[in-house]
DNA sequence: CTATCGCAGCGTCAAATATA
DNA sequence: TATATTTGACGCTGCGATAG
């Protein structure tokens, strides 16, 4: 793997750890029971278990450091190991019904019936609710203000429909009518990628203005026992 | 000035997941 | 179940910071 491939990976299994830990913090569960339960994370279709534990992903991070002088592990055995979690809007969505106010929630798609104009989706964000492309959000951290470009609706300029099957005749233009089909999935995949990108990182900012807004709540309870004790317990001087 | 590093973003592939 | 969508992984590029 190349400098900068592994880097990546690395950072990506701080991202599942940091999850871990934040969604364990938040219901006060921990990390292995919220696999087994009804919680956000899902199994996948052939059976295992698509979240490693901390100390899985911890494993994974050392002994990717071993392997990659051994050049053991291959892509495919990653994989295996650091399967797919749910959508970041899932996992928004499961957060956002447990804890209401703290977690923006992703909501399904409407700005065209909401009037927005076609290309910008303007981002006011004066205090906890903030607009995307794909919806409305909202969040009590402190959002920036700005305009993402929504997703245009239709073909991209440039793309041709295709020619239905049965107009197709001599082997150049099926050749012709694959490349085609080709270069708009490529197209098609560079636009959600380009989204996903985008979820992905309203998703991580939601994460930190999440910590940000607990760990207030973590101090104000630990000012607040400490007062508790003072009244329940004065010292008998 | 040049080499190196770290980071961010992009395009692509492949697999998981969602949906019709 | 077939098709569409989503997203992790990978490789690559460009940019700014920093050291030599």
């Amino acid at each position: 793997m190349s400098k900068c491939g592994r880097k990546k990976y690395i950072r990506t299994n701080l991202r599942q750890m940091t999850m871990e830990t934040i969604e364990s913090h938040q219901d006060g569960r921990v990390t292995d029971s919220m696999a087994e339960g009804g919680s956000a994370h899902m199994q996948t279709q052939t059976g295992q278990n698509s979240i490693p534990t901390l100390a899985q992903v911890a494993t994974i991070a050392e002994t990717d450091e071993s392997a990659e002088s051994e050049g053991v592990i291959d892509s495919h055995k990653r994989r295996e190991i650091l399967s797919r979690r749910p959508s970041y809007r899932k996992i928004l969505n499961e957060l956002s019904s447990d804890v209401h106010g703290v977690v923006p929630k992703i909501e399904e798609e409407k700005s065209e019936e909401e009037g927005t104009p076609p290309n910008i989706a303007t981002m006011a964000v004066p205090t906890s609710i903030y607009q995307t492309s794909t919806g409305q959000y909202t969040a009590t951290g402190d959002m920036p203000t700005y305009q993402i470009p929504a997703p245009t609706t239709g073909l991209p300029q440039g793309v041709v429909m295709a020619a239905s099957p049965g107009s197709l005749h001599s082997p150049q233009q099926l050749a012709e009518e694959a490349t085609r089909k080709r270069e708009l999935r490529l197209m098609k995949n560079r636009e959600a990628a380009k989204e996903c990108r985008r979820r992905k990182k309203e998703y991580v900012k939601c994460l930190e203005s999440r910590v940000a807004v607990l760990e207030v709540q973590n101090k104000k309870l630990i000012e607040e026992l400490e007062t508790l004790r003072d009244i329940c317990s004065p010292k008998a001087d």
